[in-house]
Parts: structure tokens; sequence; C-alpha cells
DNA sequence: ATGTCAGCTTGAAGCTGA
């Protein structure tokens, strides 16, 4: 089976692409972020026709999370377990939407971006990874042998390869030790990188910024990732980034991380 | 931050978010 994950950044507006990325690559099942639209403006059919089901979670013109699957789509969960809100007044936002997909357990996943140190974003952040880990490592204790994938953007740099400078991201997000701690306390429940040991770095990154000419300078951060338990960890045989998808007119900001499992 | 995007409001250009 071939799982991926990938911020698509407007599904109405990236749908050729991504319909054509899920035939070329013979993509079982798709986890994405950001489609920035409400369920009902959701190009289900284009999805149908190709031979995906989907389940979508979005609320208004920010966020929204959704899977497409073709082995199966079954005990769709909306959000996780005492998630954060955000905003005045604070709700719920669209980060995050679980279903299992054949024998795995798929979450799609978007982490909150942070704004700025010390932003009320980003205490956000912090508490929403932390209420993540928590009910994961409730998951694990419940099963370990759950085969469970959480993808996504996770808005992280973990380390300092993960980024073309650090010097450009002093006083910035996703390269704070807070961060990183919030990231490894997932590693640390048992939840695995499965694609680093397939895609070395360093200078191997999943997003660059549009402005800037950051893509064609090579300058990017490694920041989605597929996150596996170790029962599921097991099963991967294979993974790679497709840095192609970032290519020409009308790519996504976000690069899809691609898994195998046997 | 924005030599870039996307979506919304609104009726051309400004705002928010990334």
């Amino acid at each position: 089976m071939r799982i991926a994950t990938w911020n698509v950044n407007s599904i109405r507006t990236r749908v050729d692409r991504v319909v054509a990325f899920l035939e070329r690559h013979d993509v079982d099942v798709l986890a994405m972020q950001e489609t920035k639209c409400k369920d009902e403006q959701f190009p289900l059919e284009r999805f149908k026709q190709a031979g995906y089901e989907i389940a979508h979670h979005g609320l208004n013109q920010w966020n929204g999370v959704a899977i497409a699957s073709r082995v199966g789509l079954n005990d769709v969960q909306i959000g996780f377990e005492d998630m954060p809100g955000f905003g005045d007044p604070v709700a719920a936002e669209a980060r995050a939407i679980g279903a299992t997909c054949g024998d795995v357990r798929m979450w799609s996943l978007y982490v909150p971006n942070g704004r700025e140190i010390g932003h009320p974003h980003y205490m956000y952040k912090l508490e929403w990874l932390e209420r993540l880990r928590l009910d994961g490592a409730k998951w694990l204790a419940e099963d370990p042998l759950a085969q469970i994938a959480l993808m996504g953007d996770w808005n992280i740099a973990p380390t300092d390869e993960d980024v073309w400078d650090m010097g450009f991201f002093e006083g910035k997000t996703h390269v704070t030790p807070p961060e990183r701690d919030a990231f490894q306390a997932m590693i640390d429940a048992g939840f695995s990188d499965v694609v680093r040991p397939f895609t070395p770095g360093p200078g191997t990154y999943t997003y660059w910024d549009y402005t800037q000419l950051r893509f064609p300078k090579k300058q990017g951060m490694r920041i989605d990732f597929a996150l596996c338990s170790p029962a599921l960890a097991e099963r991967v045989e294979g993974a790679q980034i497709d840095r192609d998808e970032r290519k020409g007119k009308g790519a996504s900001d976000h690069a899809p991380v691609i898994v195998d499992l046997d």
C-alpha cells in the first residue's frame, strides 16, 4: 500500500495537479492539508471519477484537512480529544481528521503555524501539539500494535539540517526549542519519522516559500512528516519526497511526501 | 520580512494568513 501527505494550499486551485499526482504515483491514500474550503466546496466528483472516496473537514477559507482513499474510508473522526481551539471566541479549527483506510489508521494533521514567538498562536501551537501527543500516547497504550500514520504539515523543522539557513530563522518560529521539544515528544511517544531514512539530508526539504525564488535557490524547510506507530513503521519499505511537484506554474508551496508499506 | 500565493470583501484594491 502506498500512502502520502501533501499540503495542497487550496484544493480548488490545485485539484488537477492533485488527481494527476495520485494517478502518476499510484497512491492509495492521501492526507491533504490546507484545502481552504468548506465541505460543500470540495471538488468531490473529481476524486470520485479517479476512484477515491473523500473525508473532508473544512469550516471556511482557512485550514481544512482531508483524506482521499481507494482502499476504504471508515470511522472518520473530526479533531482529536481535547484539541485546543483558537480565536475570539475560542473555537476548534479544521486541522485534524482521522479515518481507517484498509488496515491503517490515517490522520491528516495541519499543525498551527505559530506566527511569531510569544504570539497567542505560538502558545496555541504548543498546546495543540501537547494534546495531540497525549491522545496519540493513549491510542498506543490501548493497542500497542495499532497501525497509525500521523501525516501532515507539522510546521516544525526538527533539526538545524531541516532549514536552509539557521541564521535566517533566528528569532522565528518553526525552529525554537519548545517547538522541537514538542516534535521530539511525539517521537518519544512511539511515532517515528519513517521518511528520513530514505531521504537523507542536508538540503532535503518539503516546503519552499513562494517569495524570493526560494525553490530555485534550494532554500527550503523540512516540515511535512509521516510519523508512524511502531507496528506501522515496521511495514515501511520506502519513502520519497516528490520535489517535482513544487516545479512550474500552479504549484503548491509544499511537495508531497510518499511512503510505501508492505 | 514578503520581488508570492490564495480567498474574501468588494466592486479595484486592501485585508488576512502563510
